[in-house]
DNA sequence: CCAATTTCGAACCGGTCGGTACTATAAGAG
DNA sequence: CTCTTATAGTACCGACCGGTTCGAAATTGG
């Protein structure tokens, strides 16, 4: 039973409509957005162009439509790899690795719609939304940060909101560089590197275990209250 | 003594070809690269079409010489920041803080060509230049690591190429922060939260002052030999 | 003052772009 | 079978884009 419901009356479409848009969002994907024409998209998803304005508008609309979509299937994908794992530091290293395996997928564009594409959109809604985009984001790292504490992970003074920050900064790090041609390899290992560094605490002076460190005093260095 | 040689001959120019490049940097840089017109660098530069054509070449070349000469001045500048202050705390730190600086100038376009523009663009010429770039600075980023190794900040086991990716990475990351409207304050004290970071070393086992943690133990999670 | 040289500014050209109108076609409704 | 509805496909339109041509202007050399 593929519909349930009367089929609409006129001539049926030759498209799936889903389907076209995960097109689009490929298209826009790989050329970015100013670089896209028409006649790309029409190409691209193998909906006619008079069918694609009356049912998707025009570019600037089926691009904001393609990045709601996409940001909240691959939202939803990154909060899973986050919240599935038990500890802590695998938690940032299934959410790093999410992020480097989906920008190295091979049959997709590489690099991310979010990251690499919809920054250089000049516009006001796209910037909103990605503002948007990247806040909860962030606010997902903290609350796993949080379950990190209240687990006794780590203790209760660990700066949740830097850190947090600090993880989507490597997650767009390590994207570019994906985009850029770096090995999945490469980037897969930075990752583990990354996720191991983000849960480590300061230090309470400098016992290094090679000695002693001859200026590693930096007046400062430390997180508010040890 | 403006000129000390013959000047030549025909009609002298009305624009100081230096200074005119500045601008198309500016206007690739606020615009991007797909969605600048050549009547943008025109108006830009304060240059007529014909005049810009002969001297710099169509929009590609110049965009390439844009790039050029942007990365050699920002490369300059990024490297004395890391090589002036004695620390290697505060040499990250100064790095970090002037790829933010930099990002948040006013007068100027947010983020920066080499992070936010250059890598959207669809030529083999830029791409190679792009991976040359980041090659050279995760190379001027270990050698300050080794040189940190040499003065007994870090141990020689320290993951000098691992943690200079990921200070590359981190400095992508917040400068496409800065792009998206975040505010140089909050970059900065995320830099500082940085350099931090990544200058610390793993623990021994796990020591962390809120008692025993649960399940910290990672099976993995260490440099080779502690 | 005149010729040579170089740049400037406007106008121009073929091609492409975003967007639309028009016609043919495929379905259900009666 | 005919009418209505909705989509497909083609062809078209004005606007704009990248790039060039050409005459006017500014300067040096004689």
């Amino acid at each position: 039973m593929i519909q349930n419901s009367t089929r609409p009356r006129g001539r049926p479409r030759s498209f799936d409509e889903l389907e076209a848009l995960e097109k689009a969002t490929q298209v826009f994907w790989s050329k970015g957005y100013d670089g896209v024409t028409i006649d790309d998209l029409v190409a691209g998803m193998g909906v006619g162009r008079p069918s694609l304005y009356a049912i998707f508008g025009d570019k600037r609309t089926l691009f904001l439509r393609v990045l709601r979509a996409y940001a909240e299937a691959k939202g939803a994908r990154a909060a899973n790899a986050l919240l599935s794992p038990n500890t802590l530091r695998d938690s940032l290293a299934s959410f790093l690795k999410h992020a480097v395996e989906s920008a190295t997928q091979e049959g997709s564009a590489t690099g991310c719609l979010l990251v690499c594409v919809a920054p250089l959109v000049d516009d006001e809604e796209v910037r909103q939304f990605l503002q948007n985009a990247t806040a909860g984001a962030a606010a997902l790292v903290q609350h796993r940060f949080r379950d990190g504490i209240s687990a006794g992970e780590i203790p209760s003074d660990f700066p949740v909101a830097a850190r947090a920050s600090l993880v989507i900064d490597l997650t767009r790090g390590l994207t570019m560089r994906a985009q850029m041609g770096t090995p999945r390899k490469t980037l897969l290992r930075d990752a583990e590197e990354a996720a191991d560094l983000v849960v480590l605490l300061p230090r309470e002076v400098s016992r290094g275990p090679s000695g002693s460190a001859r200026k590693a005093s930096t007046g400062r260095g430390r997180v508010p209250r040890p």
